[in-house]
DNA sequence: AAGGCAAGCAACCGCCCAAGA
DNA sequence: CTCTTGGGCGGTTGCTTGCCT
């Protein structure tokens, strides 16, 4: 650790894990001065720790209402509708997953999918029909905002989908009315699901979201110009 | 029991963008 | 308008841990 980077000070900057003393100081900070305020923090605090690390530091671990638990089948089926209409937007997905953060999802998403060649199949094609189940049920009891139509109507994950998270960040409706429009549903979601998975098409489709958007020309094979 | 290996995760890096001077 | 600075984001790295041989 010390001779291999780790640790070392860099303009006068601790780099590496942080200690408990270290995370005290920080949330001691943030109570004190509230969040946003990352350039004073060294400052203020007396942490040897530059901004982007005090920031990083609080938005992953310490931030109050981060859940520490796995992912449920919910979340993971959030996750994997979100990603597929919006590619690696981490932030932008972490947003309709209250407790979860960018980082967690896109660790989630690279450890449980992309490493494996045809990822979502079997047991978490099963943890996927479950979540797809569930908001079918929600559909019915008229608690979501899904749009059984098309593309001209207003479609979007809602909060709804995300009940079981919702650790009321009050912002997530206001967030979610900036958003675009990605003309999907879950419906859409588990036919598009089919199609890649059986016709060997995922493997083209995962590289692709690489980039900053989902292969767009498989999607509009599967469902039209929604995309 | 010990070593190797892979998965998981915390943290860093570099780039981009927006706001302010 | 241009430059600077701070914050945010996605990608990547490398340590830790657990499993397998």
């Amino acid at each position: 650790m010390e001779g291999m980077g780790w640790r070392v000070m860099e303009k006068g900057w601790r780099k590496g894990p942080w200690t408990p003393m270290e995370d005290k100081l920080l949330m001691e900070y943030v109570a004190l001065h509230g969040e946003g305020r990352w350039s004073s923090v060294a400052g203020c605090s007396g942490l040897k720790r530059n901004a982007k690390s005090c920031r990083l530091r609080w938005v992953n671990y310490l931030r109050p209402g981060l859940k520490k638990s796995q992912l449920s089948p919910q979340e993971e089926g959030i996750i994997i509708e979100l990603h597929a209409l919006w590619g690696n937007r981490w932030s932008k997905i972490a947003r309709y997953l209250p407790g979860r953060t960018d980082n967690e999802i896109k660790n989630y998403w690279r450890t449980h999918f992309k490493k494996k060649g045809k990822p979502l199949q079997n047991e978490n094609k099963q943890k996927y029909e479950a979540q797809f189940n569930y908001n079918q049920d929600l559909q019915v009891q008229g608690t979501m905002n899904y749009s059984t139509s098309s593309c001209e109507s207003e479609v979007h994950p809602t909060p709804a989908t995300m009940q079981e998270t919702t650790a009321g960040t009050g912002s997530m409706v206001t967030d979610w009315q900036q958003q675009q429009n990605p003309c999907m549903m879950a419906q859409d979601v588990a036919r598009w699901w089919e199609i890649i998975s059986e016709d060997g098409l995922w493997d083209d489709f995962m590289w692709n979201l690489d980039h900053d958007y989902p292969n767009q020309a498989v999607m509009e094979q599967s469902f039209g110009p929604c995309f």
